[in-house]
DNA sequence: CGGGATCCGTATCGATACTG
DNA sequence: CAGTATCGATACGGATCCCG
């Protein structure tokens, strides 16, 4: 167990520097419209369009936008067919399934829980 | 296994009120902050000034709203001492105990693929 | 078809000031 | 100390248009 006195100011600039981007993953990350792209996309793979019509709600804009986000965190593999109109597919990267196993929780959590929520709104406003 | 044709109009109106309700709970809960405020209260008891030390980049106006959705949706318990000066704490139900156990999964995901991602993002900035 | 760019209303957020 | 209220800034999200 390394102790604050023996821990050089460097080493804590380098705990620094991991949180904030343990921060910034998770900001990323925790956000409504990626969990549920994520959730699903599934072990699928997926057009456009088809995840569009999933993600029911998202706009146009909101899916591009986190797509382009998960690409970037490596979440999401995205293969572009050059064919006249464009097929552009998505999968889920192996990092990306992980996650999803504890989104699936989420999602369970949820379900289990909707009752006792919804009973306790109710009291709530008041 | 009940199929669309035997499923009656009552039925999928239930099924289309619990699916939107679960989105709702689904919007509250999954967003950063809700989702910090749960993992770094966990199992203590906090008055309001110390979650806000905990939860370092919270302002007081963001952490009241949540504290507040949180409670509606029964997930925190609010204990108002009346002192002067006042003493509110704050602690986690039975169920945002067990919400806790899946943010601690995403928690520990972060942090395993941290590297990962970080060069994945280097990679795509270009 | 996929996606970039633009416009624009709205919700979010932080800072500040004020009450019990 | 905890919480509400108000006020700007700005980020978000949707609608639309256009390009490959």
């Amino acid at each position: 167990m390394v102790t604050k006195q023996v821990r050089s100011t460097a080493e804590d600039a380098d705990l620094a520097r991991a949180d904030s981007l343990a921060r910034e993953i998770f900001s990323d990350v925790a956000n409504k419209w990626a969990l549920l792209i994520i959730e699903f996309l599934g072990d699928r793979t997926l057009r456009f369009s088809e995840l569009r019509k999933e993600v029911e709600g998202i706009s146009h804009k909101m899916l591009t936008q986190n797509l382009r986000m998960l690409e970037r965190n490596g979440l999401v593999e995205r293969t572009v067919y050059p064919t006249v109109p464009p097929r552009v597919e998505y999968t889920l990267t192996a990092p990306a399934q992980e996650l999803r196993e504890t989104i699936d929780g989420l999602c369970r959590w949820t379900r289990t829980h909707m009752g006792h929520i919804e009973s306790s709104r109710h009291r709530f406003d008041d």
